[in-house]
DNA sequence: TATTGTTATACTCTATAACTATA
DNA sequence: TATAGTTATAGAGTATAACAATA
């Protein structure tokens, strides 16, 4: 079995990392959300649609989540001013959603807070170490895009 | 910045590494818990239970919840048959959540199935490189326990 | 007084099924 | 017919505040 050895005498397997990596992502996510009176989902929504508007079926194929779903979250935001409804120019029965000034504002400054944490986190581990874990992690992605 | 280059030609930092494979793991456990009838909560509170009955304080705080979120998940779960309520020997007050027969087989059951998919996403990635991954994440969550 | 856990309340999140409008 | 998105409904998850029982 593959392990790991800390200097608490902690020893831990390869996939059991991942999920504790998952949950402390999960936390810092949830605190930099609630410092800004978002939910985790919210926060997360705003962050997808940093880098320019997208429509509600591809929004909820990134967040995994059902149309449905997504229809009530993004009223919710909506609601605060952070991102607005848009028609699409070519097809009238869709819809692209984007960050309002504000909520482009709240995303990036709570995406940026995230990036800040988890790289303090991080602080002593070597820079060859991060590039590395990073290719793992793009792998693993890749493999789960392809299968 | 740190950036990592995969076959793809796409590149990623190190703490957007971290949230992506944040993300991934979520929809592994998101998978595994639906394919059992689970919510992603209960599945973890099984896990959590596995090796032993905890207290709800204890619960709350492993699980990042208020105890008051806690309590009504406990209910719904044990409304399951898969975990039970037991009264504390030495405090009056307290109650430790320990899981039935059925839900430490469920609970075994699905932890062992991240684990597997956790893996067979990592299948290429040599064990070198897992065991330093998973070094990683013990020095992360050292930080966060110690800081 | 402090702690353990629950109750009451109000939202948010989520899925399923049925629907409208457009392609 | 198929697709984009919404509505209706029901249940699950969560936090805050107030509470009961015990330490």
């Amino acid at each position: 079995m593959e392990t790991a050895a800390t200097e608490t005498g902690k020893e831990i397997g390869f996939a059991t990392a991942l999920v504790r990596l998952s949950h402390l992502v999960q936390q810092v996510f949830a605190e930099v959300s609630r410092e800004r009176e978002l939910t985790p989902q919210q926060a997360q929504l705003l962050c997808m649609l940093i880098d320019g508007p997208i429509g509600m079926t591809e929004l909820s194929r990134l967040l995994n989540l059902e149309k449905s779903s997504l229809t009530g979250l993004v009223d919710r935001v909506e609601r605060r001013g952070l991102v607005a409804r848009a028609r699409d120019s070519h097809d009238r029965r869709a819809c692209r959603i984007a960050v309002t000034e504000q909520g482009s504002r709240t995303g990036a400054d709570a995406h940026q807070a995230v990036i800040t944490r988890l790289e303090a986190l991080a602080e002593e581990v070597p820079p060859a170490d991060k590039r590395l874990l990073a290719d793992v992690v793009a792998q693993m992605l890749a493999v789960r895009e392809g299968g």
